[in-house]
DNA sequence: TATGAATGAGACTTCATTCAT
DNA sequence: TATGAATGAAGTCTCATTCAT
């Protein structure tokens, strides 16, 4: 009777079959990061992942051989991409270990926390129970150089005398949290909880960043 | 025509069957907790948490209409009771503002981010996206009425020219941040990533107290 | 507006799921055999299996664990079952060596040949290639005993002086040969090209007995 | 707007395509012999019988509509060509009828059954019941004339005196069988098993031609 | 003519849910 | 109340076929 969809002719879908094959796999891992991060692995269809790159199903298995290895791909893909580089150079910091620290949590938002690719850390902490191989690599990739830098940083304010002696690994931790905690809580109860106060994220990275100083301060 | 079965001896059958049976929704919600914090809602086979709970699959569903409505309940049960009471006698301390917040951290660990029922936390930033009602009904139960108490108890300290004037509700994310991520690492990477340093989680706890009252100390 | 099936209601439905437990497995199978047999195992799906032994498609699977089990099960099953107990007797024959073979025709004709359970060995030369293992343990444990007597059988009338002296192994497979090729073409070209002289098989099997034993005559 | 890869140099490319472009049907023919022969049809992927020769999945569709057009041509063209003309030479043939029928065992198995195209009689075994039509031509192109040939050479047999007086389409039967069973073991089981005794086939044939004069001798 | 990226129907398999016992 | 066999919708993945280049 009525027409079941007049604005589809198949004018796009030629234009959608012509476009080059290099961008699908970027297309199709971004958008699975995505769905991913929203919903988790067993909850995320891969015709989803396929419609929202803006392909059908069969093409996504041309490009990864399972859901399995697709996710895998995102993880990998993402997480060496941004984190670890955008946080080395701060290794030739020179000046205050204060102001090292603060342009730490600064970048740190900025260039991750504030992105799509901040969505590993929630998916690798909900998944980690069923990819164990995958959550070792992302501790050696991603966890532990990021800790590592902040352990140097935290002992070199030790070692000039700007920061009090303290238990360094466990600060690390304590410096870590609320980041971590800004990204999750904006990737889940963000979306139905708005009266959570994400909404100038700065402004909580500086005070985070006004706390940890005061409370190394000898 | 001929009896199915007439040989089989059902009385240790029945013995079982009757055992306990108002015992029964309880092992189930404890089972379903275990594992929807283990491997999130869509993972989770039914199968297995009656398995777990000793009682076959069907037996769930007379006591839950569906997975959806034991997951509810699984969040229900376990939210209401553990936390909110726990925290509620705080509001009679009398003593420096400083005890107040440590007691605090300690009693948070003690009674909640240290037992199974700390699961729920994990759960809900997993599965908030697909159970919007039951997020927001876990922020006014369980998250508001802790983030209050926090406000509060900062705020005595201002008042009381104890801590330095904050912003009252971002320095009680400050506060929480670490909390939650001490129970969401133990429960996920804390698998496979031994190395982080859970093994004692009151030193943290404490280490956790002493920069946050450094931090607002005037 | 009009009913999708009056004819359905759901009293068979009901009948259908009493079924007992313990005929499911064997009905399966029969059905699983048939359709192998007569399609392939590539061209046989598993929801015309479970069909045709009036269950449905996730029954099936509660039985055997996959396409490819239920296929072993199926050689396995039936292989073991029908041809080398019926052949065994013969070992004991007394009598002229021409009499035991004409017999052990018969019998193999009588059976196996003329039951179904004869379509495993149409199945096993179509599937050798996919089930390389199957087919190993089909010649160890189907082809090598039948095989094995026939030998017996002929060097008994060698010995005896009833047979001329015949390169043995050679001269069984020409006796084989025949009584394949009677189950391969009832289960194949028979269903379309009926004037192939299948009506009447014993008689092709006392003229194949009867030409071996001239065959085989000093 | 802008080509799509200007860069590409498709001269070489060229040479390749243009190079035999008539033999193109003759190798997908060949490998699509082999392909269905070993793994029957609905197990063939029409991608791996391009690739065994040497064009793409799509050139295939260019020579041939379907799999199952590919299939048909398969069987018609090594059919008509080996079989019928390798033997009709035989008509002719004077002497004794004993020789003839070793004659033609003889020539069987050089011109056709020790060749790829006794894949075909495997095939159409295997394939009969998929493609009803298919199986009557073959009948009708190969099978009756081969036995119309067998049949001419028994009768005559038995109007020279020769042989004995038998039933004659039986007899051809007795004849064809362990022929078409040397061509199917050795494309099935042979992969895997052996110790079947075709490493020298014409020793076969040749008892086979002893048993059955000596079976046919008055 | 040849390609190979793209498609989508259809296959196998899983699992939440039902129901006769 | 408890069981567990049975169901079938829904998911992942395959592969014959199409089409723009």
């Amino acid at each position: 009777m009525q027409p079941a969809s007049p604005a589809l002719d198949d004018a796009p879908e030629r234009a959608r079959r012509t476009r080059r094959k290099e961008a699908r796999p970027g297309e199709l891992l971004e958008a699975a990061l995505a769905l991913f991060v929203e919903k988790g692995f067993a909850a995320t269809r891969v015709e989803e992942v396929a419609a929202r790159a803006g392909v059908s199903k069969g093409t996504l298995f041309l490009y990864f051989a399972s859901k399995e290895e697709l996710f895998k791909a995102v993880v990998r893909e993402n997480a060496s991409r941004h984190l670890t580089e955008a946080l080395r150079e701060l290794d030739g910091f020179a000046g205050a270990s204060s102001d090292l620290l603060r342009e730490f949590l600064r970048r740190w938002w900025l260039l991750y926390g504030g992105t799509p690719a901040a969505g590993l850390t929630k998916l690798m902490l909900i998944e980690a129970t069923h990819f164990p191989e995958l959550a070792h690599w992302f501790q050696d990739e991603v966890v532990q150089p990021s800790h590592a830098l902040l352990r140097r940083i935290v002992q070199r304010g030790i070692d000039r005398g700007e920061f009090r002696p303290v238990d360094v690994p466990r600060v690390v931790h304590l410096i870590v949290a609320p980041l971590v905690q800004m990204v999750t809580w904006r990737l889940t109860l963000g979306h139905c909880c708005p009266y959570t106060h994400e909404d100038q994220p700065m402004a909580l990275i500086e005070l985070h960043a006004d706390m940890l100083i005061r409370g190394l301060t000898p």
